[in-house]
RNA sequence: GGGCGGUUAGCUCAGCGGUAGAGCGUUCGCCUUACAAGCGAGUGGUCGUAGGUUCAAAUCCUAUACCGCCCA
């Protein structure tokens, strides 16, 4: 056994431990950062003269944990609000969170049930006082979990929906609604939770198909002998699936065009089991290809029958009691207390009987499960407080009619309009304990008092003109939507409408949420923005698609399929997190989780790293600590004193260096397109379009500027050339600029690196200026990748490998001249060839171009095979070539396309069939010699 | 039943009137002192189907098939 000395690679050299870590390791950062800005928030100031641009947080539920959903949404928000900060707006990212009645009852009631006690066993007020002992040692967690995301929230505004503030101004909106009528208390069909025993409202509620029994039953018409319809004589067949129900009935509903029964409207038929007899009526809302035709109407246990009833005028006794069990004196003694699914297997064996149930047969039905409990939900007929909703509706759409408000897509208006055209009276009314409670009184009577809207803090129990009565305030709590509508102005100061930061931020710019909140969220917030505050809560909507997993599911509790966003920080990254959601999120669609998106942002941060590492390196310490950003231009006057041209004073640091004469034309040619990029990705920005901003972003840093830039860059700053030094570090600074909405960690983080003291998130957005672009030297520079790729092409087919100094001529077609100095030395560096004036012998082997040709010559080393590989590509290229000449051909052969295309389309494909042909020409003349 | 979205390379997706793209995968060659989480060169698609509009269609229109979502 021999010790041999251990080689690691690996191993940092000195330098490394004072630069950057040769891979970028985000752990390291990640949490100072994060602590940073949550430590000491970018604030917003109120009292600035910069334009505003606010954005209020969807806000999480207290009980809540992040979810991805919650990532996506944050990152594109926060993502929106750092690119405003550095345009110069007053940006502000309000954060907060949301009550949600019912989610965290049910959470705090599960844990006091582990200790054995019910929450009724405590009271009302113990009950609560252990819900905010909870919700302030472990509610809010996701908020902690957010910031790991490195939202640059203001936490000195953070708001929550039962604070002091917003409780205000819920009690402000109900006392205000109900003066004005809008408030009222009715009976309805609720959805009724048996467990939670609480109402709930849509969006509580898990829509459900599951295989239940369509049930035909025979109805005995009271005149026995009434001709046949669609049974036998004397009776009529109804469906139902939910044959409990029949002690309820109150009519039986045919369609009115339905001939089958018009002689039966207005007749009177027996409730089978019962001697009831109820009316047989006609109702369009009957479906008449539906089950026999005929429905019967049970107006306490159905909403659609609910509504017939309410037309026709039909009562509406109830036989299902609050805890789901069947108890009323319609129905039959033996079913009396009977769980009402025990009920229905009873009542069908019961009619089944009588012989009155003519068939059973499978049938998916839609049901409704309560989200929290899992249980099915029960339609029943209760008293409750409901807002009538239509006036406020027709406000929003007038304001979606007026432009008021915009849908990014915009395909989302229609669904908001559509829903909004139908919009359904609202039960704001949840018998639950936390929440905010409803401000409403009642006497013995049982009449209605609510606050005076001059003095809406006064209880009605304190009020000193109802000292002679007795009252008794409304146990039920508000619907948690019935504040969260509020979020947008209650956050800002509402009802204190002359408060600094509701005359400042309000209305707010964007609102970014899922568009499976649409409706229930969005919509409610647009009828309380107008109806309130007297006009739109925010000028644009921006919705995102849901994030689904790798297989395409939504992700749910009970599937498990859910994915932890705190694991793929920890695995990828905060920023590959980010650059991954900002990437996946286009136009609204669904996003299906994909891993390597993932990667593919660790691996672009960890680019941008290397990049920075390369920089510092060559830099050093020839740029000192630079501050601000003048610097540059700073140190670009210093070393040219005499120079002090318009352009040296201008604020711009790339505007000055590009003054300079001593620049390379990759020097010219990155500053070109990074301006070129400044406008395009701004422009995205602005477009909503974070997709396609980070994409261009991408493709410009890792193609552009580290592929070609820096490796061109090499020869010039290893001369020393003081103009590439200051090149490479201006446009690596306006990278990370660029970047920073997207990848706020690594961007400042480099940016630091570089000598700034000040964040990079208070630094400015660059600007694009006609003054960078510069056409000429993106060509020369074209023209050298063209001659690198040349070059590169013919060493891989000829099976050299890349270390390989191969001899090469470059001949160009005309008008370019044979390079010498940096171009030179550049073509030499990256292609790795030694470039000669001429190559004498023959036979040539030769890389055709667009304005040129790489000529080498078959060295010994050079076999048969290596050049009949190269021979078969190159009659591949010719195949090609030949192609696109035909495509380009045919066009300009159309006469339609000559007398109606644009000029400028036609000029390019006349170039194109000069170019293909060129090549193809030099190509031909190539392939002659073999 | 009504509405909306999707169908593009093996996979996941961009592109949405003027030369079919990315990441991953795959093939070949490279540890070239910023980066092997990397570099270079390749491979791979008649853009679901059928009509139509247009000088020109993956892109616009009309049908249609399949997948998915929302509303009733």
């Amino acid at each position: 056994m021999t010790d041999l000395p251990e080689t690691t690679p690996e191993t940092p050299t000195p330098e490394n431990d004072s630069i950057l870590a040769r891979q970028f390791d985000p752990q390291a950062i990640e949490p100072d950062w994060a602590a940073r800005w949550r430590n000491e928030p970018l604030r917003a100031d109120a009292t600035s003269g910069r334009e505003p641009f606010t954005i209020v947080i969807p806000p999480p539920n207290v009980t809540g944990n992040l979810h991805l959903g919650h990532a996506l949404d944050n990152t594109l928000i926060d993502t929106l609000i750092r690119y405003k900060r550095m345009a110069g707006f007053e940006a502000l990212y309000l954060p907060g969170m949301d009550h949600a009645g019912i989610s965290t009852q049910v959470v705090v009631e599960k844990q006091l049930c582990d200790q054995g006690i019910s929450r009724h066993d405590l009271g009302r007020e113990k009950f609560l006082d252990h819900v905010w002992e909870w919700k302030g040692e472990s509610g809010g967690m996701i908020l902690n979990q957010l910031t790991r995301l490195g939202v640059s929230v203001d936490w000195t505004r953070e708001r929550f929906t039962m604070d002091e503030g917003l409780s205000r101004a819920v009690r402000a909106q109900f006392v205000r609604l109900y003066h004005d009528g809008a408030a009222y208390r009715g009976e309805r069909i609720v959805n009724w939770d048996v467990a939670a025993q609480t109402t709930l409202s849509e969006l509580e509620i898990d829509r459900e198909v599951r295989k239940g029994k369509m049930t035909t039953l025979s109805y005995k018409l009271e005149d026995g002998g009434a001709a046949a319809s669609n049974g036998e004589a004397g009776e009529i067949l109804i469906a139902t699936v939910r044959p409990e129900t029949i002690f309820a009935d109150q009519a039986i509903a045919v369609h009115p065009d339905d001939g089958r029964f018009t002689h039966l409207v207005g007749q009177k038929a027996r409730i089978p089991l019962t001697d009831r007899y109820i009316p047989i009526i006609a109702d369009a809302a009957v479906e008449m290809d539906f089950g026999v035709g005929a429905l019967k109407i049970t107006p306490a246990h159905d909403p659609t029958d609910f509504e017939i009833g309410e037309w026709h005028g039909l009562s509406r006794p109830s036989v299902i009691d609050l805890e789901g069990n069947l108890t009323s004196d319609l129905v039959p003694e033996a079913f009396r207390g009977m769980e009402r699914f025990a009920a229905r297997k009873a009542v069908a064996k019961a009619l089944t009987d009588s012989g009155d149930l003519l068939e059973e047969k499978d049938h998916d039905t839609a049901i409704g499960l309560s989200e929290r409990t899992k249980v099915p939900v029960e339609p029943i007929i209760s008293t409750q407080w409901f807002v009538h909703m239509k006036p406020f509706a027709d406000q929003v759409l007038e304001g979606l009619e007026k432009g008021e408000m915009r849908l990014v897509p915009e395909r989302y208006g229609k669904v908001n309009r559509d829903w909004l055209e139908n919009i359904r009276d609202w039960n704001i009314s949840r018998q639950l304990w936390w929440g905010h409670q409803i401000p409403a009184w009642y006497d013995a009577e049982g009449n209605i008092y609510v606050p005076d809207p001059e003095n809406p803090e006064l209880d009605c129990d304190q009020d000193p003109r109802y000292s002679h009565l007795e009252l008794r305030r409304d146990p039920d709590v508000f619907d948690t939507w019935f504040s969260s509508n509020l979020w947008p102005f209650s956050t800002l100061g509402w009802p204190d409408t002359d408060s600094e930061d509701f005359r400042k931020f309000y209305p707010t710019q964007v609102l970014v949420t899922g568009y499976d909140i649409l409706f229930f969220w969005v919509a409610r917030m647009q009828m309380a923005g107008y109806g309130l505050t007297g006009q739109a809560p925010f000028n644009t909507i921006m919705l995102h698609g849901l994030y689904l997993d790798a297989r395409g599911q939504k992700m749910s509790k009970s599937k498990g399929n859910g994915i932890d966003p705190i694991e793929l920080f920890e695995q990828y990254g905060v920023d590959a997190c980010r650059f991954a959601f900002a990437f996946l999120s286009t136009g609204g669609q669904d996003i299906r989780h994909d891993a390597r998106r993932f990667e593919q942002g660790r691996n672009f941060a960890n680019k941008l790293w290397n990049a920075a590492r390369f920089a510092l390196m060559r830099l050093g310490e020839a740029i000192p600590g630079l501050e601000g950003d003048d610097d540059l231009t700073n140190y670009v006057r210093s070393l040219q004193p005499g120079e002090a041209s318009a352009a040296l004073r201008s604020k711009d640091a790339l505007t000055a260096l590009v003054a300079r004469d001593d620049l390379t034309p990759a020097d010219r040619w990155i500053i070109s397109r990074l301006n070129a990029v400044t406008a395009e990705v701004s422009g995205q920005l602005d477009a909503f379009d974070l997709g396609a901003a980070i994409r261009t972003l991408y493709a410009f840093t890792w193609d552009e500027f580290c592929d070609w830039y820096i490796e061109a860059a090499k020869p010039a700053l290893a001369e020393g050339r003081l103009g590439s030094m200051a090149t490479l570090k201006s446009v690596l600074e306006h990278i990370l600029k660029l970047l920073h909405p997207f990848m706020p960690f690594i961007t400042s983080e480099v940016y630091a690196a570089l000598g700034h003291r000040r964040q990079l998130a208070l630094h400015t957005w660059p600007q694009p200026t006609s003054e960078l672009h510069n056409a000429s030297d993106t060509l020369t520079f074209d023209r050298l990748r063209d001659a690198v790729a040349a070059a590169r092409s013919l060493k891989n087919e000829l099976g050299l490998s890349p270390q390989d100094l191969m001899p090469v001529n470059i001949a160009w077609d005309s008008g370019t001249s044979l390079w010498t100095g940096i171009e030179a030395n550049i073509v030499e560096k990256i292609a790795k060839v030694e470039l000669l004036p001429t190559m004498p012998g023959k036979p040539l082997i030769t890389q055709v171009f667009k304005d040129g040709m790489a000529h080498t010559q078959p060295g010994q080393a050079l076999g048969d095979d290596n050049i009949s590989n190269w021979l078969g590509k190159q009659k591949k290229r010719l195949t090609e070539l030949d192609r696109q000449i035909k495509q380009a051909q045919g066009k300009l052969n159309n006469e339609g396309f000559v007398a109606r295309a644009p000029a400028e389309v036609i000029e390019e494909e006349k170039r194109r069939v000069q170019d293909f042909g060129a090549q193809k020409e030099r190509l031909e003349g190539v392939l002659a010699q073999f």
